[in-house]
DNA sequence: GCAAGGTC
């Protein structure tokens, strides 16, 4: 009889495959790994009668190392890493899973590989193959092609086995490779340079810190980075949108503007008053249908950890951590699947009877196995199938286990959940839109109703809003209860959720799903990122300076191009369009290129740190003779000393070396080219001064300005020193003087918002469009700021006549019919109620304002109502100041 | 001391 060695990815595997191929009759015996276990039994392959051996590894058996000379960190220059010798060996920790192998290889005639059918797998069967090889020379070996662990497959498999595919291990002995040599050489390089130079204060131990490179968490941290630059420099922009509202015995029905908002004030104003003089709103449209919502996709591990951040803000790496826990202990199905999508072989009825005994979702499963109840649907496919593992679902039935965490417990009620989700019909809502027209503008409102929740009622995670409209027909005609001009302004985006993070990395290829989880808490183990308590993530000093430092070079390397670069060279390989050599030989030596490159332009790196953090003792640096001598005692903090330093853009600063506590700095101008201290104290001032007797400077000062810190991209100080403003000196005159609150309408300072400019030639225009002032006393307080109003009459088509009252202050658009006032029965075409602008009226914005979610410029922008004051907590991006925004900040002068 | 990819 031929003796078959079966080797399987994992134990799980193993079993399922052994308890298959001999439908349940077999033996099981231990070997050296207490894990891999080895089951016998007998079993016919293509006519042959084989005693079958079923045994497995636990992933990788293998990695790949640089050889021994080269281990230690100073024994070669990194860019040596480029062509260092590597092997491939077995470590410690698997050695006791490769003797199993060679023991029972030995006796074997045939190898049989069942590894995971893609390219991983094939990459594990040819080390699978290294090593039985290497004790049996006779062996025939052949690969068993399976795509899901039923019956049909495996016995398919088994008779039809095939070659191992050389190409696709191939890919994956290149990938290693580079990853290796790329990760190794960065790393080596950038904590070299950096650590010993810089204090930095994130790390307890700075002296073990390690500065890592890697081509998947570089790219993970720069999503980070990027979207904490893009909310740093992000301008805010007032815009304004009419909104009005009907009230009815059924209630109040409120419109919003369909064309969303404008960014023009004088547009708005203008069509705003168009509809003041003719309110007369005519119902144009009123469209009822029928919506559904459909139940998620089956679910995959990216899913899995997404919806558990977002539902109960576990970490991506607690939740693979509880889903291994209970994969292994036969609750759900194994966790690491990119498919989700189920095979139509799975029989789901089954899974759903399991539940029928569950306190909580045991009637919703009732329901769903209920022919008559209509609540089945098959479920969707989301087109994702990675050939091995079918969705995540509950494989065991449990109502909660006693040693479970309440993690656990979340985790399995999400799965179960989502699953009976899956199998479920969508709800059903009937929507309600109602369009109306006032003056040639259109305005919509919507309302739902919800006829069936179907399987929300089981997933609970999701909601659809019920929200009710009052009844409207076709050629209807009223008067709004209010129609007013809101106003609100743009806001930057949020910062990444550890959701959004998992899907950037998805998107461009980053990590496989079993690893994504692994590079974002390398990027928080590495202090390159911190995570708030909504799960958010910012890039720390650190994490940013590295950025910022490779940016400055030109690099993408913190892109995810590279990554997706090397990701098409691997698919090339396997495919056999490319071979490994020449793709390990093209990517090593433009890497290399680029490494050779940034050591050349280290001083970038350098320049990026400094911004960020102080010069250690430590450092014996070549590149900080320029940099960090000392000019003063810093007169802010009385602590440190000011020292000299060049920017990243080469301009010179003098700055406190107690930086970042204290941020007393003067920038020179970026026209100087040289700075350097000298004995030389000047007679007209006391020791200290910094060029504010040199007068070449002084006038540079004047016609420059000061240079920014990091202007291009918009990043503030973190913090502002608590003793003391910024940063006041004699040559940064206009930021002295700009205590002053920054008017909200063009945020420049130097007059109180009340007397903007633009707005005042904006409410003239207003006025001179429509109204004509009278003469009119000031007979009652405007409600809305109590400056006291002026009655007027107006001039338009409609209202010619009409008599008015409105604020008197310029700032207020506050207005009111004078004859809405007396007995509240208006004329035949004047509207019923106060028709009042709250446009320009900055204390009445914060309780009209609407808020408009994703309707912004950019992206993902996120618009709420202005409260009328400056927006506590928002500060200038370029220099970090409270008192003026951005647009304002005197260094953009220059 | 370094990568990323498998896995218990």
């Amino acid at each position: 009889m031929i003796k078959v060695l079966n080797v399987a990815e994992k134990p799980s595997v193993a079993k399922s495959v052994a308890t298959i191929l001999s439908r349940n009759q077999l033996r099981v015996r231990d070997g050296r790994s207490r894990y891999n276990k080895i089951f016998e039994f007998n079993y016919s392959i293509n006519g042959q009668q084989c005693h079958m051996l079923v045994t497995s590894v636990t992933g990788h058996l293998m990695e790949v190392e640089f050889e021994d000379r080269f281990r230690k960190w100073h024994s070669c220059d990194p860019a040596d890493l480029y062509t260092a010798p590597v092997r491939k060996y077995v470590p410690e920790d698997k050695l006791d899973i490769k003797r199993t192998l060679e023991e029972e290889a030995r006796r074997c005639h045939w190898l049989v590989l069942w590894l995971d059918c893609d390219r991983e797998g094939e990459n594990i069967a040819f080390e699978v193959m290294e090593v039985c090889k290497g004790v049996n020379r006779n062996l025939t070996i052949r690969r068993a092609r399976f795509s899901a662990l039923i019956e049909r497959d495996i016995h398919e498999a088994a008779q039809n086995l095939i070659a191992p595919n050389q190409w696709f291990s191939d890919a994956v002995d290149a990938r290693q490779e580079i990853d290796l040599r790329i990760g190794a050489s960065f790393t080596r390089f950038q904590t070299m340079l950096l650590r010993d130079r810089f204090v930095i204060d994130s790390a307890q131990d700075d002296r073990n810190l390690v500065l890592s490179y890697g081509p998947c968490q570089f790219p993970t941290l720069g999503f980070v980075v990027e979207r904490y630059w893009e909310i740093q420099s992000h301008e805010p922009e007032e815009f304004w949108t009419i909104n009005c509202t009907h009230r009815s015995d059924e209630g109040l029905a409120s419109f919003s503007w369909m064309r969303g908002h404008l960014f023009d004030y004088t547009s708005s104003v203008i069509l705003y008053e168009m509809c003041v003089e003719e309110p007369t709103a005519t119902v144009t449209k009123v469209q009822q249908q029928e919506k559904l919502k459909y139940p998620p996709y089956p679910l995959s591990t990216i899913e899995l950890e997404k919806r558990a951040s977002r539902y109960f803000r576990m970490s991506s790496e607690q939740t693979m951590k509880v889903a291994e826990d209970l994969y292994q202990a036969g609750f759900i199905s194994y966790p690491r699947t990119e498919t989700d999508s189920f095979s139509s072989r799975t029989d789901l009825h089954t899974i759903v009877q399991e539940h029928q005994e569950h306190p909580v979702w045991g009637s919703y499963a009732q329901r769903l196995l209920d022919p008559g109840a209509g609540l089945w649907r098959n479920p969707s496919n989301g087109g994702h199938d990675d050939k091995a593992h079918p969705p995540i679902h509950p494989t065991k039935f449990s109502a909660g286990e006693s040693r479970w965490s309440q993690d656990h417990h979340r985790l399995y009620e999400l799965v179960v959940r989502h699953f009976l989700a899956c199998v479920s019909q969508p709800a059903v809502g009937a929507e309600t839109v109602v369009e109306i027209d006032i003056a040639g503008e259109r305005f919509s409102a919507s309302g739902r109703v919800i006829l069936a929740k179907n399987y929300l009622d089981v997933y609970r995670f999701e909601s659809w809003g019920d929200s009710m409209i009052p009844t409207h027909v076709q050629g209807q005609q009223f008067i709004p209860a209010t129609l007013t001009l809101d106003s609100g302004v743009t806001r930057p985006p949020p910062l990444l959720s550890e959701a959004d993070l998992l899907s950037c990395m998805d998107k461009a290829g980053i990590g496989t799903d079993a690893t994504m989880h692994d590079h974002i808490k390398k990027l928080l183990d590495r202090f390159y990122v911190t995570k708030d308590a909504n799960t958010r993530f910012s890039p720390t000093n650190l994490g940013e300076a590295l950025v910022m430092g490779y940016d400055d070079m030109g690099y993408e390397l913190w892109k995810p191009n590279l990554r997706s670069l090397m990701e098409y060279d691997m698919k090339e390989v396997s495919v056999g369009n490319k071979s490994k050599a020449e793709v390990l030989a093209t990517c090593l030596q433009q890497m290399k290129a680029c490494f050779l490159d940034a050591k050349v332009n280290k001083v970038k790196l350098l320049e990026a740190m400094a911004i960020f953090f102080n010069r250690s003792d430590r450092s014996n640096g070549d590149d900080s003779s320029a940099l960090g001598e000392n000019v003063r005692p810093c007169g802010l903090c009385q602590e440190a000393n000011m020292v000299l330093k060049k920017n990243r853009d080469g301009n010179f600063m003098v700055g406190c070396s107690g930086f970042p506590q204290c941020r007393n700095a003067v920038w020179l101008p970026g026209p100087v080219l040289e700075a350097t201290i000298t004995n030389n104290i000047c007679n007209s001032c006391t020791p200290g001064c910094i060029g504010g007797c040199d007068e070449t400077l002084r006038q540079l000062i004047e016609i420059c300005g000061t240079g920014s810190r990091v202007q291009a991209r918009g990043r503030p100080p973190t913090t502002t020193p608590s003793n003391g403003p910024p940063t006041t000196t004699p040559s940064n005159p206009q930021r002295s003087n700009s205590r002053q609150a920054p008017c909200i309408y063009c945020y420049q300072t130097g007059h109180a918002s009340t007397d903007c400019p633009s707005r005042i030639s904006a409410t003239r225009h207003v006025q001179s469009h429509g109204m004509n002032q009278q003469n009119g006393e000031s007979s009652i307080p405007c409600s809305t700021c109590g400056t006291p109003c002026v009655l007027r009459t107006a001039n338009t088509a409609n209202n010619r006549g009409r008599k008015f009252y409105s604020c008197s202050s310029q700032a207020c658009n506050f207005f009111v019919w004078e004859d809405s006032l007396n007995n509240g029965s208006a004329p035949r075409s004047a509207p019923r109620q106060n028709i009042s602008s709250s446009a320009s009226n900055p204390s009445r914005r914060g309780g009209r304002g609407r808020g408009v979610q994703n309707a912004g410029r950019a992206g993902d922008v996120t618009f709420v109502s202005a409260t009328g004051e400056p927006i506590s907590g928002r500060r200038c991006f370029v220099c970090g100041d409270p008192s003026h925004f951005a647009n304002a900040c005197p260094s953009r002068g220059s």
